[in-house]
DNA sequence: GTGGCTGCAAAGGGTTTGCATATAA
DNA sequence: TTATATGCAAACCCTTTGCAGCCAC
């Protein structure tokens, strides 16, 4: 059988303050506002949690560009736009159905473009399971 | 004015080994590729081209979901497909209008889903200029 | 009580960079 | 000739991991 989780002060709060914030932050983020209430955690505490809560589904880990894995509190699926400037990460709410040739302002962004990226499994990766 | 570049026989070689394939090889993987014809080049060098190169607009610096960054020797704008499991990235050239709930085989992929992400600049961004 | 969890610190993977030398233009 | 590019190696950033002690259940 699986293990068993232990909701530990640190991961309770850890999803708390993910709850609590629309921005989508990267795991020093986090660990910046988790510091505030638990000021002894670790860093490796902030990336062994935000594991373990991706994994049984209570918060989402972003397969987004960018450099940094960002994460989110709210588990609906939802569409977001990324600055390409800093890697901000905001929701996608409401988005001009057409986004211009000069780009489109919505959403706190100046929106210049989208991109579509299909997942699944390829050919290789099914026959070897 | 801005710097010259040079072609030189390393960037050369990265170039053409890049339009040869259409496999999206990460910078390492085009480091296995080159290596075979320049033995000695090395990799800090195939990081450096493949920016100056990408921003040249001469390839493209696939801004993809995964850890490691993807090049693409094909400049025409086209959608991919990533594998989940082992990171690869195909060109999607047809795809079904729909993708059914179970998924739906294409491309060498057993396609499972499809994320859209805007990009732009945010306002903060927008101000600092 | 005990197995999962923590803090700490070290290691890991991918990428960038400083420097002396080589070379395209 | 000379500024750009190279090879090498060290540094860098983000993330993961080994370990001894701790604590949720």
């Amino acid at each position: 059988m699986p293990p068993q989780t232990r909701m530990t002060k640190q991961r309770r709060v850890i999803l708390e303050e993910l709850r609590r914030v629309t921005t989508h932050p990267t795991a020093d983020e986090v660990y910046d506002m988790v510091r505030q209430r638990l000021p002894r955690i670790s860093l490796g505490t902030i990336y062994r949690n935000l594991d373990v809560l991706a994994e049984s589904g209570e918060i989402l880990k972003l397969e987004s560009a960018g450099n940094q894995k960002r994460f989110d509190g709210n588990i609906m699926p939802h569409a977001h736009i990324r600055c390409t400037r800093c890697g901000r990460l905001g929701d996608v709410m409401n988005v001009p159905a057409r986004i211009p040739a000069g780009g489109a302002e919505a959403e706190g962004f100046f929106i210049t473009g989208a991109r579509v990226e299909f997942e699944g499994v390829c050919n290789a990766c099914e026959v070897t399971n």
